[in-house]
DNA sequence: TTGAAAATAAGAATAATTCTTATTGACAAA
DNA sequence: TTTGTCAATAAGAATTATTCTTATTTTCAA
């Protein structure tokens, strides 16, 4: 029976929605996402699978939103605009992080640099158009 | 009596703290670090008042380190280094964001910035160290 | 003093995340 | 092909982080 396969490897799916989408999603969304194609998915198992794809570099979390993790399965270093409205985050691929910081931090720091985030937090031009039509 | 008085505006004590030391203490570390002194503090009047003062902008907030949140009680723009062997977090004080990324992102997303995160991912040189030694 | 409203805080409740244990898959040996 | 063993996978339980509710204290005007 195929649908006993199927059941399986549902961190391939959750690997997949990652590479897939644009949206930078949490746990929950993933979740949500999944769970009608896998009604038997476990919240458990996404937190589980989201956690070991990110140790092993798969995918890469772009930090908290109030409080809630999210991903992004685009690991090239590319800085992330949140929006404190909708609580989107969009990535600004165009914009690249100055080489030159890295080396600034590694002389001041005498340690050994994985990362650097870069994040802008606003709102983008949606929320600010719905903001000044209540007032 | 005047303990009375003392036993009252542990706001205040909460921001001295996150004004006075160079870490950047998760609520549950300011928590302990006050509970000596003020033996009925509740880690809820801690997460509580952390939340007013980022809300009211007195102190900030610098992120997550493994799902943990942390503080900090310098609010102005700088950048942070994070120690992924000791979860410690500092400051890189000389160097700044350079003003003309805000400007790019900007014009590219239409909307309105309100901060600007940048952060370095690493091992600091006392972490270096240990782990060259355990080798 | 006393009464009402605002400020403050403890503990309860909820939400996010991780741990434990049971189930399934893969694959070598019979 | 079956069966046994070990690794991979996942569900639900448990834990940890955070927020909500309600009780206490302060302030201050009457």
């Amino acid at each position: 029976m195929d649908t006993t396969t199927k059941q399986f490897r549902k961190r391939n799916a959750i690997l997949a929605y990652l590479r897939q989408t644009k949206d930078h999603p949490s746990a929950e969304m993933v979740f949500n996402h999944l769970k009608p194609e896998y009604p038997d998915l476990s919240l458990g198992t996404v937190y589980r699978n989201l956690s070991m794809f990110k140790n092993k570099g798969e995918i890469v979390s772009v930090g908290t939103v109030n409080g809630v993790e999210r991903f992004d399965g685009n690991t090239s270093p590319h800085v992330h605009f949140v929006c404190t409205g909708c609580e989107a985050i969009a990535d600004l691929p165009q914009i690249a992080v100055p080489e030159a910081l890295n080396q600034q931090v590694t002389q001041q720091t005498g340690g050994v640099i994985d990362a650097c985030q870069l994040t802008f937090v606003g709102k983008c031009s949606e929320c600010v158009n719905k903001k000044s039509q209540t007032a």
